[in-house]
DNA sequence: AATATAGGTGAACGAACGTTCACTTGTCAA
DNA sequence: TTGACAAGTGAACGTTCGTTCACCTATATT
């Protein structure tokens, strides 16, 4: 049952869509597509898949499960809103029109835990609250800085012992909000 | 153009497909499907849209630009191998048969820019290297580690000046090997 | 003034779509 | 042994699919 659902994601993968029936039927190795019709709705009720008012498929969740705390014995599955978000990318990017990725070069924000070859996914235009970390221009360079402002005072603080604080005259320009960090292993 | 591909990508984010031609000409005011036939093909040509050997639809690439370094003027495009993978999750996620996500609690690996809350990729079953980041049972308790090891002896170091390494005694259970690390403000 | 061209309409095509129906199995429980 | 049931076949349905064609404007170019 879970294979099945496997060999969805990866046509998915490779063909952005679901199969229709004489594909599911094809690749199931059934010689008749109403196999493949019985298969799906069996599917759908196992609340797997779901259907479009059109009958188009359409995969539930990110197939992968999301456990909270690790136990004693297994990984126990916690409850989260991620899990029937269904993309990385919708979690991630709430606004795409105004977003861009940028990877990350020294290590100003260190502390912070955003490391040197991180990608970081900046979203413009938006006002940066405190403690927001923002990509901001400090003296014609760019870096990656926490953000504060008291009164008319903005401050911008590296998570990096080495750094000075830097109280920008004027001339600070914000290029966005970082919203997210996404780090990947080898 | 781009304002096209936008709408496009709002509706592969709700419907998890791209519309036929019918739904196109419906969502911009075509009386004909003709219209967005045409339309279609010109994005193809711009390299926006691909198509099937069905002729179904196809976005190119993730939809946000990725930066490389931030130079004076205004960031400027590098080119990326995540440019052309098309999602987060593709890129993040190579084995998802075999991976889970987890939620990550503690500080013990913090000093490797892995915080509380941040959530990790976990892939089961693989042969964790030197310099891994492992999700291990220590004294039964699950934890994340640096791993280690010579000849026989497994080391397990915490990315925390405050946590002692940990020469597991046989009992080391090895959860699986961190492949990823996301982390969303706000 | 004549003409090419881009962008839209509307009808038509064969193919593929999702779905339904009647039928044939094999398997397991009563 | 019988009956129920799950699983697959094969044909058929109306609809929608992607694509093509002929035609109609405007706008801009020659």
């Amino acid at each position: 049952m879970n294979e099945i659902a496997l060999q969805l994601r990866k046509f998915a993968k490779e063909n952005h869509r679901l199969p229709s029936y004489s594909e599911l039927a094809k690749m199931f190795g059934f010689a008749s597509k109403n196999a493949a019709f019985k298969l799906v709705n069996k599917l759908v009720d196992a609340g797997i898949l779901e259907k479009d008012h059109k009958g188009k498929l359409k995969l539930k969740g990110l197939g992968l499960p999301m456990v909270g705390y690790v136990q004693a014995g297994f990984p126990s599955p916690a409850e989260e809103e991620l899990v029937d978000t269904l993309s990385l990318d919708d979690y991630l990017i709430q606004r795409p029109e105004s977003s861009f990725l940028l990877k990350v070069t020294g290590d100003s924000m260190i502390d912070a835990g955003v490391m040197e070859g991180d990608i970081v996914i900046v979203e413009k235009g938006g006002n940066p609250k405190n403690n927001d970390i923002v990509l901001a221009q400090v003296d014609k360079k760019w870096t990656l800085k926490y953000f504060y402002k008291n009164g008319k005072i903005v401050k911008l603080i590296a998570a990096n012992k080495n750094y000075p604080e830097i109280f920008p005259k004027e001339e600070l320009t914000i290029g966005g909000i970082v919203t997210a960090v996404i780090r990947r292993y080898r």
